[in-house]
DNA sequence: TTGTACCGCTTGTGTTTTGCAAGTGGTGCA
DNA sequence: TGCACCACTTGCAAAACACAAGCGGTACAA
């Protein structure tokens, strides 16, 4: 740690190009495993990606697991403490929402959109619900 | 761009080591010259500094203006954009707080206390400072 | 007018991180 | 037994970073 600053914390740990975007595949489009995380827009590389993998399970933000459909997979999800992150990116989306000129993509439009109407209420809603899954995915993983 | 995704957006710009700390030095610590944001705990370099600002300048998220009392000087200050991301701070900052095993600095500890009690509120409150100062200084730009 | 101190900022260098492509070892299923 | 697929590693070139030194410009005092 360079500082004993709470933001430089953070910063430490997700203050790069890809670490809050994993999460945000976790979190708002259900996505679960390696390959998925591969697939998304801005094409992390395969080496990059296992890196923050394991930096996000060694900082317990993120669980590895196994999917007892389809053996050979690993199942990532998120902790209490991913989920914590939730008010972070939805304050960096309202942001870009009121400030980048590109188009943005209608899917992610609406998450922003619920979130803009009542903040804090959307988060706390939106935090119980992934709370939900992983409570079912933690019981699901000490089966 | 790599995506047209809004947090993507955001990361673009402040998803690094230092981008955010330059910010908070402005926001919550008064610094507004050069030498005052090389003198932060974390230490940047005078290179990636120089980089950094240049960056933020060009994003419209700082503004370079003179010091009418140190002519040498350049005073820098946040625009209305730059403002605007004291609710992304403040997040990383309440999350930090949460899960940061190490001791907080209390002067810091202050101002995540009192974003701890009242959200929104408080960051209404605080945005309304720092834009009743980015209006002087803006003026005083302009004589 | 000259000297000096200080300003923001650049340059040079070695090191680390990233980006990209290819490949590896391990597992499950036909 | 063979093959497809899985997460993940390796090798290498390019970019970014970290650190130290130095540069040109300005202001002020002698």
């Amino acid at each position: 740690m360079r500082s004993d600053c709470p933001l430089n914390y953070g910063i430490e740990i997700f203050g790069d190009k890809w670490t809050l975007l994993i999460i945000r595949d976790l979190m708002f489009f259900g996505k679960r495993y390696y390959n998925e995380f591969l697939s998304s827009a801005e094409g992390i590389a395969t080496n990059l990606l296992a890196d923050r993998l394991a930096m996000l399970e060694k900082e317990k933000i993120i669980r590895k697991g196994k999917d007892s459909q389809h053996k050979q997979k690993i199942v990532y999800s998120l902790t209490e403490k991913g989920i914590d992150l939730l008010p972070v990116i939805l304050c960096i989306g309202l942001w870009s929402d009121k400030y980048a000129s590109i188009k943005l993509n209608p899917n992610r439009d609406l998450i922003i959109g619920d979130a803009k109407k009542n903040l804090p209420r959307g988060i706390d809603k939106m935090k119980k619900n992934l709370l939900k899954e992983h409570v079912k995915l933690k019981m699901k993983n000490e089966e």
